[in-house]
DNA sequence: TATTGTTATACTCTATAACTATA
DNA sequence: TATAGTTATAGAGTATAACAATA
């Protein structure tokens, strides 16, 4: 109960403790939108692509955190539904590059945008100026220089 | 590729990736400390009731948001594991109260201790200044009060 | 009728580790 | 030897829905 701590520690936690609310909070009302159809990790996945298509399993697993075992499930689990597939690297034989398909660019579009705006719906509380404070300090806190 | 977005939205989406990321990174370092003996959904029950012992499973449901049939398997695996206890409440025939075995306890206290330093630590890259602004940006976004 | 809680189902995600094939 | 990826396993968590007991 109301164990005593340093207040450096109080102040993280309760820094931690808000952004795990907000994380749940907010993909709570993302779920809603996305519903069934993406979830947050074949989101990222099709994200990452997004960003760049054709990255090898061993790149996207760096990226996006995840072991290699879970994500070829991952990838199964997307080129089954059609969205993304699987193609040899022609220079290193052991690697696979991923590549979104039409239907996988035309359904992250489609998620995207309604994921973008029900976002901007749910952090519309936070002047303009709050929200890159938010996104600098989080930037910080990733050991990230803050994005332009 | 690179969908243009109104500034607004781009200025929340940006937020909220990094959000994401924070959320995941940390978690992934608390998940090193806490390591299989405690999940964050444990971990998240656990906390709720040292906070206030002998909930029953409706509040739990509100407060964690997780389904009454999800909490229902959350306190079944934490009683299995002799943490918590379910207790008959004796006003209201068909409510059950949860309340903290003194292994749970034990068991909390020192996850709370471990995990706590590990936030500090993990959010050493940031001002006092700036964690006290986090906080408040966060419970911003989350609809309350800034907590004192 | 509404609420509390359980049961059942099916799926996604995660951790872990052994394994194959290339480099 | 190290890397890329797969396979296998087991468990936790989630969504969803039907259900019983009580209010």
């Amino acid at each position: 109960m109301g164990v005593t701590r340093p207040p450096a520690e109080r102040a993280a936690l309760r820094a931690w403790v808000r952004l795990l609310q907000a994380h749940k909070t907010v993909l709570g009302c993302v779920r809603e939108e996305l519903s069934g159809e993406v979830t947050l990790p074949r989101f990222d996945l099709l994200s990452n692509l997004d960003r760049e298509d054709g990255q090898t399993l061993a790149q996207l697993s760096r990226r996006m955190l995840v072991t290699a075992g879970n994500l070829t499930g991952l990838v199964d689990r997307a080129e089954r539904d059609g969205l993304v597939e699987r193609r040899a690297d022609p220079d290193d034989r052991r690697a696979t590059r991923v590549h979104l398909t039409r239907l996988g660019k035309k359904l992250y579009a489609e998620a995207a945008a309604r994921h973008s705006r029900r976002i901007a719906g749910r952090f519309e509380a936070l002047e303009p100026a709050e929200l890159e404070e938010l996104a600098r300090l989080l930037d910080k806190l990733l050991g990230k220089e803050p994005a332009r």
